[in-house]
DNA sequence: AATGAATGAGTTTTCATTCAT
DNA sequence: GATGAATGAAAACTCATTCAT
């Protein structure tokens, strides 16, 4: 067989597999993966449903390679890179706008993470691993920086950073998954603006105070 | 009818009821309530399948009497009146201490209730408005008060509750439903260590802090 | 549970399976199995498809169950006892015409055994020592007590009782189960006899031939 | 067109088709007609699955087509020419030999022949005709002669036949194709011998043991 | 009230066949 | 001719719900 033929072949596949997730998404996030029917999501890919067999063996391994493709924030790593050196006063709230962005364009496939994850006990391990720890680990370290340089109070830098994804998630959980908009509206502004104040206040080392204090 | 034997027969029905209901809870929280079978619903609960219609018209209905019977926090009604009349300082750690451990507790049904959730954009908004808002007033009053005392910072009040709830929720999912407790283990003091001092830290007046230090 | 209603449930259970495997011999022998449907079978035993899932889990179980519950000589051992004292001379015919006249009535098993025995090498070995190699050591018991006595010639009992079993089984397949009985027909009497007096001169010792010349 | 060309191209054709042919009796005899999938086949042939069609229309055809180019005993003319003027007492124990031969060297075809030849009422009566009849003639033609000739007993000879093929038919059976050769190996002088003594004194005139007997 | 056998609509999965390249 | 992706009809299997006992 010639190379090119096979790759250009494997190009392809990997272009109706991607056109399949997408569907899939759309369809998961909209009914649950279990109220979903394997026609509803070939309906909506345009393809029969016989030829998502193809692409998945099975409805449960298109789910998996669903939550494992689909990042929430495939764009972390840069991110975290672009603010490196800023302090946290600035840093943090870049990030919490931007991961808040991210989150919000991203809403449908949270609502499958949201649901799918917790109904299975393997899924969950792997998610928290290959997805949660790796965002945590991200974030610690960058806090890890600047506890070291005083900016930051000393702390368990993961377990810190699980306080701010927690307000984040917490947040898009209420405002765009549960009609929280309807209860209690809050803007991107609003959002952004309460957890950096949280988190950065809180995490401020009391000595930045009181040297911006005695500064005066 | 003598009233005594309906009112006998009434509570031996509540019985029923109950033992049907927790057995749905242990079974949905482990495998998921698509995933579940009303056999297995039965098996666990120690009837026969027929037993279960006689008491829940539909699977469905099972899970939504489920949901609205076991609330995740149904004593923070009184836990917020034991702490009205303490500062934020002395208050906040308190309460976090123990809506900690009642998530602990109840983090079978967390996962239930997770999962379930969000599979149905009718539920969500029932959830949200009927559990989620009455929470977060409750503890938003508390805050107001407080903030017009001068001891916490002028914000949002429910978005300040929310920030509260959203790193207490986020460390369930992640210690306690996502294996996080392998990954990256927690004491429960160091739970409540961290949420409380973020939240106590970013919430707390820079009056306050000022005062304290003009006090010394 | 009363042991009483527990009894009489399995003996119902029983009765089900016998109707669900009398339907699937008849279906399975008409278009053979993999040709035939679940549907079929439910409708030839007047259930609904889904009732043949509670008695059996798998088609392929189904099939299973059929093979070895079905025999086509279960009335091996009882034939082999009421000849035991005869002579091969006189207890050959006599079990050959039982053997074929069995064989007969049941082509519809035979049918199905013959075709689905060879699709599947674990159905096939299954098959050999649970019916096959059972039937060998009945016949071949018998024999070897006659090569004792002289009346036989002194060979292999089991390959000897494979000789007329085979000849019987070919009789079987080509006459009743291969048109045979269009091209050549054979009575019942003419297949008795030919197959008797095959396996009767083979088998018989010389000694016993020149005995009844020396009788003359 | 040229009819140079027209030949080669045929030529090319019949081998593509006996390639797929010999693909297809492997592995219809490892797993039966129904259970394998066109894909197996082409995977085994080495082509793609497409290719299959450009040489025959449909499975079934394939399935007829092996059936009736492959046969068991291509060469039983031959061999009943090559024995014609030897007496049984010679001929048959040759024949024995090499028919026991062919069918051992042609098992594979021999499990598909057994099984799919009784899954229709039409192949069975196809078959028993173009191939079960004629070998039977070709025997009997052979054992007429030999009556009449007073070395063999006066019966039948087509069933005389059959007794013959039966036996090593049977014995194809439960040794090569059912396990029997962990259960009750017998070797190839065993099986031709205990097959021709069994044909050979059965068949044998008594005229010609007394014969032989007052020769002495 | 309690049971569990029976049901059948609904779902996943398979695979022979087609056809554009 | 050769290919293999796409198809969709058909089949196995599931399980919430019913109902006679």
């Amino acid at each position: 067989m010639p190379r090119v033929a096979a790759a250009r072949r494997e190009q392809y596949a990997a272009g109706r597999r991607d056109q399949i997730l997408e569907a899939a998404l759309r369809v998961f996030a909209d009914k649950g993966f279990a109220e979903t029917t394997m026609d509803e999501v070939a309906a909506d890919a345009g393809l029969a449903k016989g030829s998502l067999y193809v692409y998945f063996p099975t409805k449960e391994d298109l789910l998996r390679k669903l939550l494992s493709r689909f990042t929430l924030l495939p764009e972390l790593p840069q991110l975290m890179d672009s603010i490196r050196e800023m302090p946290p006063r600035k840093g943090i709230p870049k990030l919490v706008t931007q991961i808040w962005r991210r989150f919000r364009e991203r809403r449908e496939l949270a609502r499958v993470v949201v649901r799918e994850i917790h109904s299975n006990a393997e899924r969950a391990r792997i998610f928290n691993e290959e997805v949660g720890l790796r965002a945590y680990r991200l974030l610690a370290d960058y806090l890890a920086v600047w506890m070291k340089r005083g900016d930051l109070k000393r702390a368990d830098p993961i377990a810190t950073a699980q306080c701010l994804f927690g307000m984040l998630w917490f947040f898009l959980l209420s405002q765009e998954l549960m009609s929280g908009k309807e209860t209690h509206p809050l803007s991107d502004q609003a959002v952004g603006k309460v957890v950096s104040q949280m988190f950065l206040a809180g995490a401020a080392a009391p000595a930045q105070l009181s040297a911006r204090k005695r500064g005066r």
